[in-house]
DNA sequence: GCGTTCTTGCGTCCAGTTCGTATTTATGAC
DNA sequence: GTCATAAATACGAACTGGACGCAAGAACGC
């Protein structure tokens, strides 16, 4: 708990040192990022944020996300359809997402590094695998 | 225009064979697949087929479009943020979309083997390239 | 032709997200 | 501490892309 208090902190001083403020929704949303799972929708982020302080709505919790967007703190992926998901920027990875059943698995960059060598090569494209999903057929579904 | 005609009547009768009909919001919005470019959005093929008969509901052109994915005529595919892209099934390729400009790569199926392969051996899943975009930068953006 | 069934136009509704605005709040200067 | 000021907030309304229900219209088989 305290260990992720001085994470958040760290946070809102980087927020301070860019001009912006630490408010408690803000505090609070961090504290949620830091301690819930990752895969985090904006919605069921405003809902655990809201168990702590109802008030907070849900447009304070897109622009903050926003926000933390740009300071490199979280970053989105979209999985498919539906709503975007959200997670710390140090946990960033690929996804492969089933079309069938939406089961997500989560894969390190490195396996992408080929694919990202080759279209590097080929098309002078740099491929960033993390922000959207690579969608399929998990090994359930397929078969 | 008389072989895209031809095209078009094929598919008509593949309709009529699966107990549809051929009417004439299909007639031309399957000779605007046919004639327009790839990477057409419902409602740029909404817009086209406007041009031709006023009366054309949107919604009529997103139902015709996914009775024709249903026929496998047409797949969509999601590029980036945005809206859903149309194109003709027997024009299918990946795609590699720049996150800065929105503009699109083609690269062909066997550009994304590697990875294809790698996914099924590793995490028994069955990639499907052309669903989504792989996102990136282009090079003139990258550079 | 004629009845059946499919399709269409229209309006409405939905999710996910963004935006405008008046009000509140954090922060630095005093 | 107090105050001015700029930043952030709550709220609601708007917006985009798309799905849906329904009554009226159009294709098709006979």
């Amino acid at each position: 708990m305290t260990e992720s208090t001085d994470r958040v902190e760290k946070v809102l001083d980087l927020l301070r040192e860019s001009g912006g403020r630490a408010t408690t929704s803000r505090r609070i949303l961090l504290r949620c990022l830091f301690d819930e799972g990752p895969h985090r929708t904006a919605e069921e982020l405003a809902e655990v944020v809201q168990r702590v302080a109802p008030d907070v709505h849900l447009s304070t919790i897109y622009r903050n996300l926003d926000e933390l967007e740009r300071l490199g703190v979280v970053v989105h992926a979209h999985l498919g359809h539906g709503p975007a998901t959200y997670h710390l920027a140090s946990e960033t990875h690929g996804h492969l997402v089933c079309e069938v059943c939406g089961g997500t698995l989560e894969a390190p960059e490195a396996f992408f590094s080929e694919l990202t060598d080759a279209a590097a090569r080929e098309y002078h494209f740099v491929i960033d695998p993390r922000h959207f999903a690579v969608l399929g057929r998990c090994a359930v579904c397929a078969g």
